[in-house]
DNA sequence: TTGAAAGCGCTAACAA
DNA sequence: TTGTTAGCGCTTTCAA
């Protein structure tokens, strides 16, 4: 930046505002001075910048997932660095895998960066730890789960009526005989889901005795295991439902070895690609990532700008799909 | 930090020693200071570090890629992402939905904000752009696409050699009758699998005259209409090359909605999640996302710690998934 | 083993 | 309309 005010012989102030698009600049000047930036390939350093500025804002938001090769928190991920992008912020990804020892490190790490925000998949069993950010006012926002023990803004799916409106098709095809197929239950998601699935049997008057519930299913090998091994013990389920993407996946699997595809009903938690395309399509209850990313974007930029606001959780709907797969009728035995 | 000294009651460069353990400190002084950064909840400004250090490094790294939504680069940056966390190097990433312009946007934003390297997705028809920050040494390496007029390290996919082994798993099936259907032609990968195919049936003696290349189709849609059309257009193919993965599912749509899934060889190049689970399953040829992001991960640290090397492209092989629908028999016609 | 002073590239505050 | 000075939080250099 001094160099350019040397070769535009100006003042370096004058540069800056240049670059800043300050008004009180002449356009003569102003010429001379972009001129001098092309000549040298002059770039600004943001991070000198942010040292200095006012509001230190370095226009980064730094972003924790279970990971960023997973498509749901993908698609996440995609809608609110759009919304983010137009302001001219940077998204600093991280993936922690539902390891709690990770999530704290790597929401250190961003702190130690001065992200502007912080938008942030939990999984660590509180997020106390965030007190102190907090309370220097770092924006923050929750995604797909709410935090514990630490009241702020959270977007998160409709979990209890979207697993209560898969239980509700289930029964209404005259299914009785239902199983519910999760993983881990320390995720609070997984303690919604399953709690709206059991509130739906109660008002359908469906006794939650006789219902298997499989849970701390780790990945899609397990799950198929523990679906193989139900279904093929006694008094097998005529409808599964399982509350989560992968466990999904391994019930399918065991459904095609066992040739129950058609027979058996399924309905998923979570959409996932190609869910159309097997053989019967398979019935899930939707979640919309896309939304979710970007009500978190347009929160965390609220709380930047806005004085705090009393938190909120934003709920974001589910939509049950009908594909094949939960249409199928009980079977007899 | 300074209020870390005052408390401490040491000099502000002891704080800085500590900090970054530096050797020539007492275990004394040593441990008021961690006291002192204990009771103020400090946490080191790397911004501020990144101005005054010896390399200037922020210790972070530019990735651009199409999409963060899309698995296959979602698994790439998730790779390069585990390499990098290890050495404390955070990943701004950014989506550029396959348009030039986008491109060279955000690759001037990470330059504006000091990354110490770049991974790229290239889309633009030319890097030279890039000859500035080429010769500033910036580290850079591109994947899953080599640069145009510019020459430096890329990681990508074996796409000639595998688009040929589709084609000759399809001919040693006893196919004559092949089409070829591609996404947008503009970009290298789909040229270089395109000569792979092309070479193939050339090798084999299969004359490419009769062969209908249907390229430039944009999404899975557009695959799906033009594959229908040419299923029920006169002398239909008895096996199809998919170039590209939402052409494939196109294509596999078609198939299905023409009750042709089981009569029409299909061998698609990437692979995706539940390419099994079809009926038949997606023979497809795979790539190794998780590998690409790995070596283009090490290449950027060899960068920023080497002198710069000549300049290489790895090449990542492919393998042909035989599942199904690659090894369907030519029909009569 | 420790600390004081200078300065990284920029912007805020103020002065001309 | 323009420029000068100070200083953001840290590390480097150099001296004690």
């Amino acid at each position: 930046m001094r160099d350019v005010a040397l070769l535009a012989g100006v003042g370096i102030k004058t540069v800056s505002r240049v670059i800043n698009d300050e008004p009180a600049v002449s356009e003569a000047t102003r010429r001379k001075v972009l001129q001098a930036t092309r000549q040298l390939n002059y770039q600004l350093d943001m991070t000198a910048r942010s040292l200095r500025r006012a509001g230190r804002e370095t226009l980064s938001i730094g972003l924790l997932l279970p990971s960023v090769a997973n498509p749901f928190h993908g698609q996440i991920h995609r809608a609110l660095a759009d919304v983010l992008t137009v302001h001219g912020i940077a998204v600093l990804a991280a993936s922690m895998d539902d390891e709690a020892k990770r999530e704290k490190a790597l929401v250190a790490e961003f702190l130690r960066r001065r992200v502007d925000g912080l938008i942030l998949t939990p999984v660590a069993t509180s997020q106390a730890y965030l007190m102190p950010a907090y309370s220097w006012n770092v924006p923050m926002v929750f995604v797909d789960r709410e935090p514990i023990g630490l009241d702020a803004d959270a977007v998160v799916s409709d979990n209890a009526v979207g697993a209560a409106k898969a239980a509700a098709h289930l029964i209404s095809q005259g299914h009785t005989r239902l199983a519910y197929l999760g993983g881990r239950t320390d995720i609070q998601t997984a303690r919604e889901r399953r709690r709206g699935f059991v509130d739906e049997l109660g008002r359908a008057g469906v006794s939650t005795a006789t219902v298997p519930f499989l849970e701390g299913l780790q990945g899609e090998e397990d799950a198929r295991a523990a679906a193989v091994e139900l279904l093929t013990g006694i008094e097998p389920p005529t409808a599964i439902f399982s509350a989560q993407n992968l466990v999904t996946l391994g019930v399918m699997r065991a459904l095609k070895e066992l040739g129950l595809s058609a027979v058996v009903a399924l309905v998923g938690f979570g959409d996932f690609p190609l869910s159309d395309m097997t053989d019967p399509g398979i019935t899930v209850v939707a979640q919309h990532p896309e939304h979710i990313g970007r009500v978190a974007a347009e929160r965390v930029l609220a709380q930047m700008e806005e004085v705090r606001q009393e938190p909120r959780t934003y709920i974001v709907p589910t939509k049950l799909v009908a594909r094949g797969s939960g249409e199928i009728s009980p079977h007899l035995t």
